[in-house]
Parts: structure tokens; sequence; C-alpha cells
DNA sequence: GAACATATTGGTAATGATTACTATTTCTAA
DNA sequence: TTAGAAATAGTAATCATTACCAATATGTTC
């Protein structure tokens, strides 16, 4: 119950970890192993969903609806994207594919407002930033 | 070359070891290390993508161009999804987003026929090799 | 070609997120 | 209470990926 409501509290798809330690400040004695047996129990009920895009850490949602996110490559932080799944995409791919289609996940990579400010880029350190994303996954972020 | 060559003669998306062991049909003495090594660098020159979906191991692409994929939830296999890449899509978040947005990646997520075929699935037994898809990853296909 | 500087490699160790294991604790229901 | 079942804390194991470095290969200048 308390890392469901502490997921749910969050926007900022916290990874295994991150989520311990907001889990921890009610339940200092719980461990980390309980928060991963309980997030793949959540998950196996619906009530959350894993994330597996870049990065080298597994992220939560307590959002468990359908819907995509939006990647800062400069901080790694993930919000959810601002518009609503387009469902007809799965159903141009039936028309295409032997495939039995059961859904479709959508991850925008891009520079958030804050880094934008913070470090504004040319186009050349945009690619070398992404790069490095792509190599060492993302920093963490304190949000 | 000669791990580029390889990447580019499969379709199948291969995770690093998996190359690594069509690279050593030709070159017996390579070491895994270079296998990684290379494929970080032709990934940065950007000759080859890495794909960082589900599973607990990296896939790598030689087709550099923006495309969609589709893995199968039972065997694993990553297939190119045959539609085109929506671009719209982008436009339409910019509008909605203060984000800099450099681009996105869709996974479609299915049964390939041949596992349809082998193993019809109710909804429920799909969702159960869902979850267990999750949690494992995948098996890897020989194909 | 010899001598040197530079780049790449093979082999192996280290890393780090996740999973597995197990003795102990907590819950449940008679 | 009390026995049996379920969950947990703490720790060990796993395994994909990275880091490291001595050895080898490659290129360059004379
Ligand atoms: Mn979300
Ligand atoms: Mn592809
Ligand atoms: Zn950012
Ligand atoms: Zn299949």
């Amino acid at each position: 119950m308390v890392i469901l409501e502490e997921l749910k509290k969050v926007a900022s798809h916290p990874a295994a970890d991150e989520l311990y330690e907001l889990v921890r400040r009610r339940l200092p004695r719980v461990s980390l192993g309980t928060v991963y047996r309980n997030l793949e129990l959540l998950c196996e009920s619906g009530m959350v969903r894993k994330l597996e895009y870049g990065g080298s850490q597994r992220r939560y949602d307590g959002d468990a609806t359908h819907h995509y996110h939006l990647r800062c490559v400069s901080c790694g932080r993930v919000e959810d994207a601002p518009i609503k799944p387009v469902s007809e995409i799965e159903e141009s791919l039936r028309k295409m594919s032997d495939y039995e289609i059961i859904g479709h996940h959508v991850e925008f990579v891009g520079i958030c407002p804050e880094c934008k400010r913070k470090a504004p880029r040319t186009a050349t350190q945009t690619k070398r930033a992404l790069r490095k994303e792509k190599k060492h996954g993302t920093e963490r972020i304190t949000n």
C-alpha cells in the first residue's frame, strides 16, 4: 500500500531505488527487495506500469492508463507526454502485419525547458548529448 | 567492418552476444569486448541504432533509418514494423509541450504468426505472457 | 626496412541493477 | 494460544555491460 501510494504521489517515474528512499520515510525498516517484489506484484495486477526505455534502470509509473512519455536527454527526467495515444496507429499496422497486435508504446526524446534554459545547445551539442545519454543512461534527477 | 557487415546481414536485431557469435565465424579470435566497443562507435557515428526497449539485453539494429519495431511477447522476436513513421505526431506534441522535441520511438507488442500457430492463446494467457515477458525479458530466438 | 608513436585488441576484472534465497517475523483463522 | 501460511529483511548470486591494461597491430618518418 505504501509503495503504491508513494508511487502515485510523484510524477517523476522513479526507479526502484528512488522509490525505496521515498517509502523509507514512512517505513524505515523496509528493504529494497520488498520494494522490487511488490512493484512486480503491482505490475502484474495492472496497477503499476514498468517503463523499460533507455537508461540502465527501469522506472515505475503509478499511472497505468495508456499514455506516452517524454524524456529529457540532458537531465534524464521522464514526464507524461501531453497528447493522447493514437490507437489508429495499431489499426493501420494490423492491416500490414500478421502479428496479433496487443499494444504499443511511444517515447519522445527532447530537451526539457529547464535544461534548455541552463545550457542552450547547438545541434552538434545536442547530438553529442544524445550519444552520451545512450551510452551511460542519464543522470539521476532529484525532482 | 565485419561487425557492421554481420549486423546488416540479419534482420533479427541481435543482442551483443548473439552478434558476437556471428562475428566469430569470420574472426574467431575476436573478443566480446571488441564487439561492444565497436558497436558503441558505430552507434556514435550514426550507422547503427541501439534498441533499449523491454528485455534484459540491448539489441542492435544495422538499419539506422527511422522506423518502428514490433516485438513478439511470446518468443521475443523483434522485427521492423511495416508502417512508416508518423512525424506529424512530433508536431502535435510541440504544440502542447515546452520541450525541444528531438525525436520519438515506437514499439508495438504483439504475437508473431509463428507463435500464434504454435500456441493460440486466450486473452488471459496473453496477459500472463505479457507479465512474464516483462518480468524476465524474453527468450532468445535462433532466427 | 628499422624505429618509433599511436590505435586497437583480447582477456579479464569490476560494476551495478535486478533477482534469488532463507531465516525470521507477521498475519490469519480456528 | 497456536499452528500454518504469507511476507519480509538482509544478504548472496546473477548477468549484461564497462573498465582496465598488457600485448599486439597499424601507421609514419626517415
Ligand atoms: Mn507516466
Ligand atoms: Mn529495425
Ligand atoms: Zn532536462
Ligand atoms: Zn513469437
